[in-house]
Formats: C-alpha cells, sequence, structure tokens
DNA sequence: TATTGTTATACTCTATAACTATA
DNA sequence: TATAGTTATAGAGTATAACAATA
C-alpha cells in the first residue's frame, strides 16, 4: 500500500497558512509540509488531509478577513443569525457544534461589537433570542462578501467535482458527528 | 444560487464528535448542525463544510484513541518522526505547519513519555535529532492501527471517490497553504 | 426535575518576541 | 549576522461543573 517515501513539495518562503485549528494571532508561520519530509503512512489518510486542508482554508481566510476583525467561527455564527432570526444560543451552538458554555461569550462579543441584539423571550424567559442589528447586517453581508472570494478560490481548484466534493464532506460531519 | 432554506437534519443525542480544531478535554457537545437551522449560504461554502468535517473527523478520532493517550497531533508527531528518524524540530514544525515555539512542547512531552529521544547533533550543535524510542515505536504502531480503524470509516463513506478527493485535499493545501 | 443561559475554572494549542548557544 | 531551539507571555477556543432563573 504504501509506494515508498512520498515526499513533499519544498515551499520556498514558508508562507503564513491558514487552518482549521486556532491560530491565536494572525500571522503565522509554515505552510503544510516542509523540504522533504515522508509523511509516510499519514500521506494517504483522509483524516490528516482533510486537516491540512482545513488548516490552510482556515488561515487563508483569517489572513484577509482577520483584517476586517471577525474570524471563521465569528462570520459562522454571524451568518447564521442572520438566516435564523431568533434563534436560540442553545440551538446556535449546536448549529455549530459546540456546548452552550462557548457560544456565551462569542455572543457577547458579537453584542459588545453592536453586531447583534439580544432579546429575551416573552413566553420563556429562560430563552434569549439573537437578531442582527443594522451594522451587523452590514458587516454580514462584508465578511460574506469575504467569505465568497475565499470559497471562489477554492471553488477553482475543486472545479467540477465540487458537488460531490460537498457531499462527502457533508456525509463525513453526518457519519462522524 | 441558494435555493431556499437548507435545513439541517436532527441530531437525536448530539453525541461527540471530533474535530480538525482542537477540544481541550475528552467529550463534548454537538455534532455540526441541531434542530432546522437554516445554514443559509454557509451550506454550499467548501471552507464551511471543510471545517465541519475536519471537527467531526476530530473529535471521532480523539474520542476513540484519545484514550490511549495521544491525540491526532501528537500522533501526527510521532508518525513523521518514526518516518524521518533524526528530523529537527524545525523541519517537524514545518511539516504540520506549526511554528518551532509550538513545537518544543509537544516533544518535550513526547520524550518525558519515553516515546522519543532527543540527540544534539555533533556536527552542528545547534540542532536536535529527533528519534523514536522503542515505547514509541510500539506506541505509533497501536495508534496506527487507531488511526487506520478511524480512515477506514472515512474510506466507507468516501469509497471510489477516495484518490479524487484526497487530490483536492492536498490541492487546498497546496493552493492556500 | 429539566432546561436556558452564565460564570468560574482549567486546559490545549498556538504564536510573537526575546533569549541562549551555536554557526 | 543568521539559525536552532527555548522560554516567557499572551490570547483564542473549548469544555465541565456548579449555579440562577424559569418552566
Amino acid at each position: 500500500m504504501n509506494e515508498g517515501p512520498v515526499r513533499v513539495r519544498v515551499r520556498q518562503k514558508v508562507a503564513s497558512a491558514q487552518n482549521g485549528t486556532r491560530p491565536a494571532s494572525p500571522a503565522s508561520e509554515a505552510a503544510a509540509s516542509p523540504a522533504g519530509v515522508d509523511l509516510g503512512e499519514l500521506d494517504g489518510y483522509i483524516g490528516f488531509n482533510l486537516r491540512i486542508a482545513q488548516d490552510a482554508s482556515f488561515r487563508s481566510f483569517t489572513r484577509e478577513a482577520g483584517q476586517q476583525g471577525l474570524e471563521p467561527g465569528q462570520f459562522a455564527a454571524l451568518a447564521i443569525i442572520g438566516h435564523n432570526p431568533g434563534i436560540g444560543q442553545g440551538e446556535l451552538g449546536q448549529a455549530i457544534a459546540r456546548d452552550k458554555s462557548s457560544i456565551t461569550p462569542v455572543v457577547q462579543k458579537l453584542q459588545r461589537l453592536g453586531l447583534i441584539e439580544r432579546r429575551q423571550s416573552e413566553e420563556d424567559k429562560r430563552r434569549i433570542h439573537l437578531y442582527l442589528t443594522g451594522p451587523g447586517k452590514e458587516r454580514l453581508a462584508q465578511l460574506s462578501r469575504h467569505a465568497e472570494a475565499h470559497d471562489r478560490k477554492l471553488d477553482e481548484i475543486v472545479g467540477d467535482a465540487k458537488p460531490k466534493f460537498l457531499e462527502l464532506l457533508k456525509s463525513i460531519a453526518d457519519a462522524l458527528g
């Protein structure tokens, strides 16, 4: 199954990459592989390649849209609130696969930035409904443009295989989630 | 381009997932989407779907192999050292797209666990060569079995499309990294 | 009792910058 | 001056557990 060493192409400057893990800071180092390192079995693993692709995508997104302030996760939260006005925090958490305690700081930050509004439910006072504010809608539109530009790059790489590619990614999330 | 609300299937128990980002703790919550949340534009983004798939894969890996002690990132480091005996820390960092300062604690931990040995270079005393120890090789073999079992699940989902799928993931990492 | 959200806490991962020791 | 690795520090992201308010 292993047809000899799998060596990775050298990266000249080792530019910033982007990932699916979370960088704490703006720029970074390294891309996805260095000078002649044998990845061995890892090279054929879907899991490993999923990781480096996501890592690259995330860093690239942050590198560009990060200047605008928000990161992929916050963009996702904003987009979901925009598409689901009045959604509760718990539901939002489920949508992005995060615990409710991880959602609290996210929505607090979005609120602090004036991008969302939080209204206590009338019927069930435990619940808080989330809505985009005017500035929130603008920001979402702005970030959407960035996200689209970013995804266009991915579209170019994936080409015609996009529908199948997306289907596979969704199947993975669905089956292992 | 948007053909109406994209609603996600309900997840009964909201089991643990696994991802490409890093969970700080063992188990977790949420999978990738909740009861009837409209993901809107996100649903069609490669970047977003890459994220949720990687998240699911990572959590699934950790959920099982995590019991054995090491996480995906450490497994990757171990595998790379195994395939590149004598590799330096900087090179290892490049291979997994991390700064050298992020590598130090990783290799220190692996050393503390007795899984790797670090030898100062004779020719260039600044460099440190990394090697697996006997226990390190055993552990790697053990983790490889877990990783393979994990990847077999992914293989089943991806099926015949695997070569193309891997190629696309590598292209993404390569183009955006 | 169960659920929604908050808080306190803790831990992982990561990077930047400054540093040591080599080269 | 430049490079390999370390340390100090800081910050993002995440979760668990305990809690308050409400149902």
